[in-house]
DNA sequence: CACCGAACCGAAAATATCTTTCATCCGTGA
DNA sequence: TCACGGATGAAAGATATTTTCGGTTCGGTG
C-alpha cells in the first residue's frame, strides 16, 4: 500500500509536465483538456474535486478518471495527491520557466539561452520518465547478446550509429542499419540471445518497425526506444525505453528535443552495459583510445 | 474555495511537526496518537484513507477527522493534500548534488540520474562561454553560402552529418565528410562565399584539419567547433565556435559530453540560420515534414 | 463509595466524492 | 450516404469522508 504511493508520485516526480506532453498524442480531445489544465495549474487543480475539475474542463467526470488513469495514476484521487505534491515543490522550488518560445527575430544570445535551456529540461524530463526496470533488463541483454543491431532513420539512424560505435569500442558486436532493406536481411540472421533495438521517434516508421518485427519473429531481445509508448514499434518489442517530447515550435523542430532524449537512453545503455562488461570494457576503452593518439597533431602550445 | 485550499497548505508548509507539538497538549490522547503518527512519517499516512490512518493508530474515522480539523484543515481530505505536498518537499529537498562520478557498482537509476545531470552541466557551461559574435558571424556566412561542407570524424562525424541534415531541410546545400580524402577533394572546390565547418573536441584531428586548411586557402569562410580554442584547427578557422569539455571518467568517455557540446552548437547555428532565411525555410520545413508523412503507419490510439 | 456530569470516543448513518457502466453521439472511412 | 468504432457524458454504483449520536471513561462530589 505505502509502496503504491510511493511509486506513485516518488518516482516521477515534477515530470507531470513532460508525461502529458509524452502522452498527449495518444490522448482524446477531450482527455487532451483535461491533462492540459493539469499540467497548466497542479496547484489549482489539486484543489478541485473530480467533478470541478470535470465541471473547469467542460467534460465529465468520467474523462476526467480516465485521464488520470492514462498518466498512470490508479485514479483521480491519487492523481490528485501527486498534483499536491508538485505545486508544494515548485512552489518551494526554483524559477518556473519563462517562455522558450524562439521567434523569428530573437537575437542569437536569446537562441543559445533557450535551446541550451530546452535541452536541459528535455533531460531532466527524460530522466524522471525513464524506467529504469526496463533499462535494466535492456542492458542485461546487451551484455550477454552474441550481437545487437540497430535500426534508425534519419535522425534517429545518427542515434543509432552512436550507439553502436560506443558498444563496438567496448568489444561488443554492433551494427547499426538505415537500409530498410539491409536491416531486414540482418535481422533474418538474428535468434535467441541476440537484441535488436529500433530508435524512432514516432513509434510509427515503417521502415524501422519492419527489422524489428523480423528480429522479433526470430526470437532475438527487441527494444523500442520511442516517443510514443503506445505506438506500433512497441508491438514487437520485449523492452521499450520512452524518450520524453518537448513542445516543438516552428523553428525548432521535434528532431531536435527528441535527439538529446535518445541520446540520453543511448548513453544510460553504453554506461549500463560497461559496467555489467567492466572485466573486458576497461581495456578496450583504454585501447581505443590508445590507437587514436596517433591521429591526433600534438595540440600547439 | 480555491483560496482555502492555498491557505491550507501554502501558509504553513513543513511546520506540521512543530504545529503537532503545539497543539499536542490541547488534544486528546487518540488525537495525539494521530497527530504523531502524521507527525512521524507524512508520507505514509498520505497514502492512507480515513479509515486506514484510524486503523493505524488504533482509534476511528472520527478522531482523524478531529485531528486533521485541530490542526487547522477544513477535514481530513485536506490534511491529506498537504501531507502529500510535505512528502514531495522533502524528497525533493535532499540528495541534490552528490558526486556525480559513476561507479562500476552505481544502480541503474543512480546512472541517469547522473548522466542526465552531467549532460545539463554541459550545456549550461557550452551556452555560457558561447562567443555570441562568432555564433553570429558564421550564422550570417551559413544563410549566404552557396554550399557548404562540414568535416567530422568519429563521433564528430555524427554530428556533422546532424547538422548537414538539418541544413538540408531548409533548403542549404551542405555536406558532410568523414573520409579525410574525399573531404579535402571536395574542399579545392570551395570559393570565397562558401562556408567550411571542422567539427572535433580535440582540435588535433588532422584528419579534419587538413580538408579546413584547403578550404581556408581557396578562400571559403571557416568555422571551427572545438573544445581547444587554443589548438592547431583555429589556425585555419576564421570563427572559432568553443564547446565545453567536462571530466571524463574511466566509465563515461569525453566523447559523451563533447557531443552533447558540439550538438548544442549545432543546434544553435540551424536555428541561426532558419531564422536568417525564414522566407524559405519554414516553407521547406513543413514541406519536408510532409514528404515523410506517408512513411508513417497512422500511429495506434 | 455511589453518583453525576462532562468530555472522549467510536459505530454507524448521512453525505460527498470517486468509479463504473452503458446508451448516445460523433467522426471517419468505405 | 451509411455503417462502424471509438469517444463521451449521464447516471448508477462503490468508496471515502463527515456527521451524528449514544455508550464509556474519568474526575470530582455528596
Amino acid at each position: 500500500m505505502t509502496q503504491d504511493v510511493k511509486e506513485s508520485f516518488g518516482g516521477p516526480a515534477g515530470s507531470l509536465a513532460a508525461k502529458v506532453r509524452t502522452l498527449a498524442p495518444s490522448m482524446t480531445r477531450s482527455m487532451q483538456r483535461v491533462a492540459e489544465a493539469v499540467a497548466a495549474d497542479p496547484a489549482g487543480c489539486a484543489a478541485l474535486t473530480v467533478t470541478g475539475l470535470a465541471a473547469l474542463t467542460g467534460t465529465s467526470e468520467a474523462t476526467v478518471v480516465r485521464t488520470a488513469r492514462l498518466l498512470g495514476y490508479p485514479g483521480y484521487r491519487d492523481l490528485r495527491l501527486a498534483l499536491a505534491g508538485l505545486a508544494a515543490q515548485q512552489q518551494s522550488g526554483r524559477a518556473p520557466a519563462i517562455t522558450t518560445d524562439i521567434a523569428v527575430d530573437d537575437p542569437i544570445a536569446d537562441v543559445v539561452t533557450k535551446l541550451a535551456y530546452e535541452e536541459q529540461q528535455t533531460l531532466a524530463d527524460t530522466a524522471a520518465g525513464l524506467d529504469t526496470a526496463q533499462l535494466d533488463a535492456a542492458v542485461t541483454a546487451l551484455a550477454s547478446a552474441r550481437r545487437t543491431d540497430v535500426y534508425g532513420i534519419g535522425a534517429s539512424g545518427l542515434v543509432a550509429q552512436d550507439l553502436t560505435q560506443k558498444l563496438l569500442r567496448i568489444g561488443l558486436i554492433a551494427h547499426a542499419h538505415s537500409d530498410p532493406h539491409l536491416a531486414v536481411t540482418n535481422a533474418v540472421q538474428l535468434r535467441s540471445g541476440d537484441v535488436a533495438i529500433a530508435i524512432t521517434h514516432s513509434g510509427s516508421t515503417g521502415d524501422v518497425i519492419e527489422p524489428l518485427r523480423t528480429a522479433f519473429e526470430h526470437g532475438a531481445t527487441t527494444v523500442a526506444v520511442t516517443g510514443r509508448p503506445d505506438s506500433a514499434v512497441t508491438q514487437y518489442a520485449d523492452l521499450v525505453l520512452t524518450t520524453s517530447t518537448s513542445r516543438e515550435t516552428e523553428l525548432r523542430p521535434a528532431a531536435m528535443s527528441s535527439r538529446t532524449s535518445q541520446l540520453l537512453v543511448v548513453d544510460c545503455l553504453f554506461v549500463g552495459v560497461a559496467q555489467r562488461t567492466y572485466e573486458t570494457a576497461a581495456p578496450a576503452l583504454a585501447a581505443s583510445y590508445e590507437a587514436l593518439a596517433h591521429r591526433h597533431r600534438s595540440a600547439s602550445r
